[in-house]
DNA sequence: CCTTTGATAAATCATACAAATAAAATCAAG
DNA sequence: CTTGATTTTATTTGTATGATTTATCAAAGG
């Protein structure tokens, strides 16, 4: 813990956002402690200090609390702020700079960059986005981005796929098929094996720039976009369709097919 | 620097990538700091410390002489290697773990992840890349992955921009004009405003996930792909095309338009 | 087979010093 | 006295280092 006295003045923003988000009273570092084990389960997120920081500072800049552009408060203001050391904070200031979020020069501080310059691509910061924008919104948008990027990519798997490819394919196809076929679904598991299906896919194009995008769409799956019972059922066949033009080689079917497919779904939204 | 005895024994992989990359005799941080000048023109990407030893250790990940699944040597032997602090060196492993190279645990280590984990769709990850894979096929499988995106962004684009967003892409193909028009094209000033027109139209989608792309597209301009002047005259018209799509809201000529450029283009690799 | 214990590597902390640079202070010329 | 250039200073990030803590594997012991 720093020994310095406590500047009275500081960022009024990051304050009020700790108060909000943490409790700006009790060291932070007591309180995470305490809080470390419940927290480990929900989202596996908190086992590092840095991340936990990370995760805060980048909620309070994806939120707007931390204007775009702005300097947020000194290294030393913040390690009081959350009761760390500056080796912490400096990595969980590393791991935002990384992602596009802040930049820092001596002397000036360390600056909030401007959103076009933020990696929205990352599925850590789509997780951290959770309960921050408005749900439906989001959710359309990714569905707006996969409208561009699967029909492509499942053209490309129709063409490149490797044989393992394929027969791993073919398996997740099969578990899907029995799980549809089964009195009650279990939706657990199809989400697991939808999710599953379209990473193959992803991998399969045999095009480095698509591989993120497996990654990306098990993150919302995960934590934005929900099921119905009877989404499931009707989707069936749309990945009949997908996973046959895909096996046969057809890649303007297996375009075609993805493109109905999400054009008929609308995502669910979580809660 | 580091005042412990030095182990003898350590992975044959990172000296040998070292030896090659840096020269392992001469204490890195003086080599460092001598090239400092000099290296901060080419790509600034040299300015801090941590952030060279980030593009080191990424390239050694990248070009497969840190195998997928591998342990990297311990924090303290890298540091000796490379001549730098802990600190340093854990500011840039946690850079890379941002990214999705690496991953470390307490007592097992530093592993490198994946491929299937590694943020592709990173610009400085794209940039790391240089030199390390063949320019032709990931200039290919670029351009395989632009003929996604792009055509879904300009149709977005038309329907969304806003009225400022028009003028300012308005604004860029003028230039366009007067570039194409001039008597001997200017390579340079043509790829600086070919840059930026792709830029507003991803800034246009009022799409969040598409904002990535434009740094992308940019830093893959600036370090793969290069132009000749017949190419630039003749992309002209289909830019033309393109942005009068956008401007009188037409998605699915804007989509079409895109889709034929993108068809026609055959990127020239640099070098 | 299960538990305990020890060794090890990363995680965190605390402190010191270096480097960069914005802003203030100083100096020089008109 | 004013203005512009220059130097100095203060602040903030950057780097280094050693101590301490925590997590986890592996081996010893019940």
């Amino acid at each position: 813990m720093l020994k310095i006295s406590v500047k009275v003045q500081f960022s009024s923003i990051l304050v009020s956002y700790l108060s909000c988000y943490i409790g700006a009273i009790i060291p932070i570092t007591a309180l995470y402690k305490q809080m470390a084990n419940s927290f480990n389960s929900i989202s596996g997120a908190k086992r590092s200090l840095h991340l936990h920081v990370a995760r805060e500072i980048a909620r309070a800049i994806l939120s707007g609390e931390l204007a775009q552009g702005s300097i947020i408060p000194s290294e030393m203001v913040l390690c009081e702020q959350f009761g760390i050391s500056r080796t912490a904070l400096r990595e969980a200031v590393k791991l935002l700079t990384s992602k596009g979020l802040l930049q820092s020069r001596p002397k000036i501080g360390t600056r909030v960059v401007e959103k076009i310059n933020w990696n929205f691509l990352d599925p850590q910061l789509i997780e951290w986005m959770e309960g921050l924008t408005d749900i439906n919104d989001f959710c359309n948008q990714f569905l707006g981005f996969r409208r561009a990027i699967e029909p492509e990519a499942c053209a490309l798997a129709a063409q490149n796929a490797t044989v393992e490819q394929r027969k791993e394919l073919s398996s997740v196809f099969q578990k899907m098929s029995e799980l549809n076929s089964a009195p009650e679904l279990d939706i657990e598991a199809w989400i697991d094996i939808d999710i599953q299906f379209h990473r193959i896919i992803f991998f399969s194009t045999g095009n480095d720039f698509y591989l993120p995008f497996g990654n990306i769409l098990t993150t919302m799956f995960e934590h934005f976009i929900a099921y119905s019972s009877e989404e499931g059922g009707t989707c069936f066949n749309e990945h009949r369709l997908i996973y046959e033009a895909i096996m046969i080689g057809d890649s303007t079917k297996a375009r075609e097919t993805s493109r109905e497919h999400l054009q008929s779904i609308n995502h669910r939204i979580k809660e």
